[in-house]
DNA sequence: TTGTAAGCGTTATCAT
DNA sequence: ATGATAACGCTTACAA
């Protein structure tokens, strides 16, 4: 040990791993590192991963499949640990996810889509979102509840559910409760579901938006109509991505995606040091209300 | 090779790499991927080297000695192909660049601090920035610019020497441009550059922040001012970051942090495949004006 | 052109 | 306990 400190002495990881068929390598498929929500769970999943000694390869498809491919190709020669997947669930991907199991090399998704093959799957909890939206506007008085979701979008949809299901418990009156459906999570959906909103009978003394950049939009249109936020009606968005920056700043529903990220590291890394878990594990995690400047009590 | 086909043969990227003494990892070193900044870079520099054949490994220090230490040890035990700093210039950091090169491995700067030892690096044009920004302001009529720098940041100052050098030599006179410091990029120093500002004898009509959170926290105290943005004053700030969000949305000096990471790479893997490229290589890239809806025509 | 063998730096097995 | 040896799957140099 002396002359090994003495001479500088370093293991050659590589010369390890290709005696032990294992690098120690994670991939993590994501389409935009750029992505604030992908940003955060890379960080958590790279936190716990080095502390486990493994390097965390960032694999940005751009949701092109060609690119989806030659990354799982890649990480199939690098004799990959493991790897976790945050991305849709396109054919090139599930193709992918296929062949690492496969081959061995153990899977999970983290905010994933549900066609993807994993062993196991973290997601947050939509539901449960929805429904704190929900507690929230009626705990400051509001009867009036307007909601804009995102069409073919299951997470909109959860989200959805859990503020009805809230509503329903504590008795809002149904005909008071405005849902309306755009096409994207954009600003521009935002504004169109805020006009939609306005042409029903009942106006909303506050407006769920599925995601903040929706809720932006609900913001410009409401200033539009010359009402004023929160004075005359409140706004809730969801994700907590710039909601700092707004003015005024949003009210939102905060997903915990570095935690998630963190998760999903150790998921995978007890499959990978071989450690005897049950088949597939689904992990939700509980989102949570950040209250700032968009909501207040009803009138 | 129609065998090989047949029988699924995959090369062991392992094992040649224990040949050939070098894998295809190239580590990234930033401060946290969370910054979109930095997810940029990393994004155009994980476009160029995946096209490659080489892979990006993230080691978010969250500037922590013990963990950027930690990533070089790493680096130098996987025989890491190449690594690029995008971080300041830590001691520990500083040492792990050192003996990154001392064990022959090229290194690049990508918007880091001048004191990591480097082979190459690459920088924005923080002046032609400034003199961008000076010079849309002036075009569009304004005669009293005000200034707000970041004290200690060399990027605020050459960004601040830039605009005084076009308002120079366009004949603005001195007496009608301030220029204050501020301690920190945030919303609050941005605020308190206006106020700074507003207590000269000049009052401007158009304000140059050092960047967009602290655009935003001009027109914070713009609007508490009851002045309105861009009618009675104009507004720019740098990043291009979140300028889309704000209300009015902010024009901006956008920086070319994609590029920049394409160039990383591109300079890095030609150290890394041996070409004979020259001594240290300094790039510097062009910032870029975007107008939005804050500047507007003087009067 | 095709084939054979040595060696990269570990880990693991087997004697000592 | 300690030490020698084979094997991991590739590249490369050299021989046929």
């Amino acid at each position: 040990m002396k002359a090994a400190k003495q001479l500088g002495y370093r293991p050659n990881a590589i010369a390890r791993s290709l005696k032990t068929k294992q690098s120690r390598i994670i991939g993590f498929f994501l389409s935009s590192i750029t992505n604030l929500f992908h940003a955060r769970i890379a960080e958590g999943l790279q936190e716990v991963a080095s502390s486990y000694g493994y390097n965390v390869v960032i694999c940005c498809t751009g949701l092109n499949a060609n690119r989806a491919s030659a990354f799982g190709q890649m990480l199939l020669e690098s004799q990959a640990a493991g790897v976790v997947f945050s991305v849709p669930g396109d054919e090139a991907v599930i193709r992918v996810a296929q062949s690492l199991l496969d081959n061995d090399i153990p899977v999970v998704t983290c905010h994933g889509s549900i066609r993807i093959p994993s062993q196991d799957r973290i997601v947050c909890d939509d539901f449960q979102g929805g429904y704190l939206a929900a507690k929230h506007l009626v705990e400051l008085g509001h009867q009036r509840i307007g909601i804009i979701g995102v069409k073919d979008s299951g997470t909109s949809a959860r989200r959805i559910q859990g503020a009805a299901s809230f509503l329903k418990e504590h008795g809002i009156v149904p005909s008071r409760v405005s849902i309306v459906e755009v096409v994207s999570y954009s600003t521009e959906s935002g504004y169109t579901g805020v006009k939609l909103l306005s042409a029903r009978d009942e106006k909303p003394s506050a407006i769920i938006a599925a995601n903040d950049l929706m809720a932006l939009g609900v913001l410009e249109c409401l200033e539009e109509m010359e009402l004023r936020v929160p004075e005359d009606v409140s706004v809730i968005g969801f994700d907590d991505s710039f909601a700092e920056m707004t003015r005024p700043r949003l009210t939102t529903v905060a997903l915990p995606m570095y935690e998630a990220g963190q998760v999903a590291a150790q998921l995978l890394l007890e499959r990978i040091e071989g450690k005897d878990v049950g088949e597939e594990r689904f992990i939700t995690l509980p989102e949570r209300l950040v209250v700032r400047e968009s909501t207040t009590v009803y009138r």
